[in-house]
DNA sequence: CTTTTTTAGGTTGTACACAAACATTATAAC
DNA sequence: GTTATAATGTTTGTGTACAACCTAAAAAAG
């Protein structure tokens, strides 16, 4: 019963990732380079500090996906004038109207997956997801001392 | 509402990579490889078409994989007498020893990944992530199409 | 029996997750 | 004010996901 957990949330996120690179194909962005310019558009502006608390990735891989999104000019990085270590990361205008039209094919793609799902029914699925996440930061954390 | 769902699948296959990724650590091997090293087991003895079945991935990654299994000396690969195009994949004493430690702390994981939450509520849960992967696999295929 | 097509698997190249080491700049200690 | 420490990003290296291309062997077509 529990042991079905896992290779469901693994296969979920699998096909979930083949989806929306399917879907983003036409776009010529990655999932991960869309979830950067998304973030940055919600808040105008960002470092790439800030970036990384709100998607919760590696500051590594992060500065990976933001060459490829300057070198496709979707954003562009200026330094900081107080504090020169700070990376001030912005959206070009291609990049807001990129972001305009792949909303559309998004949602749509958010509804197929919700099909035949009740209220109900998505209502505890989204309780149980939110404790799963918890129960798994914990047991990270659990482990992470360990050592 | 459903535009939860997206980013919940995401988050709980990321962390739950971590911790599998954490738990695995002291044995040496990643999530990946032990994912083919138990699947061999479950079948005594399997030719790299069979895993690929089995585990949805693609034969340039497995490929990878049971090299590093190869060099890790947990799998031997064989070709096959009569059709010398098949690879048979078996697993070694050392692997079959190691599975056994890995599978006590893997149940411990299992464990708590779904502590707190009530078998009703597990039970819909499953449902509904089940109706996720075919609305998934569905809309990939639709979109498939459309090309 | 020869030619074509299909199948099993490997190789190469791009992108991402992440660890570890690094450079640069800012802040704290003294 | 100089030295030690901390914070922001980049670089490098390993492992994985996946597309595209290639090889060898089997099966189908003619």
């Amino acid at each position: 019963m529990e042991n079905r957990i896992c290779p469901l949330i693994n296969k979920a996120a699998l096909y979930h990732k083949r989806l929306m690179a399917k879907m983003l194909e036409r776009f010529e962005v990655t999932y991960a380079q869309y979830h950067v310019l998304k973030t940055i558009k919600e808040h105008q502006s960002l470092t790439a500090k800030e970036i990384l608390v709100h998607l919760d990735t590696d500051k590594a891989t992060l500065s990976g996906v933001l060459n490829r999104l300057e070198q496709k000019n979707l954003i562009t990085r200026t330094k900081d004038e107080n504090d020169r270590r700070l990376l001030h990361v912005h959206l070009t205008k291609a990049a807001g109207a990129l972001l305009e039209a792949i909303r559309t094919k998004e949602k749509e793609c958010e509804e197929s997956i919700s099909k035949g799902i009740k209220n109900r029914e998505l209502k505890n699925f989204l309780n149980v997801m939110d404790k799963i996440i918890d129960n798994q930061l914990e047991k990270l954390d659990e482990l992470s001392q360990e050592d």
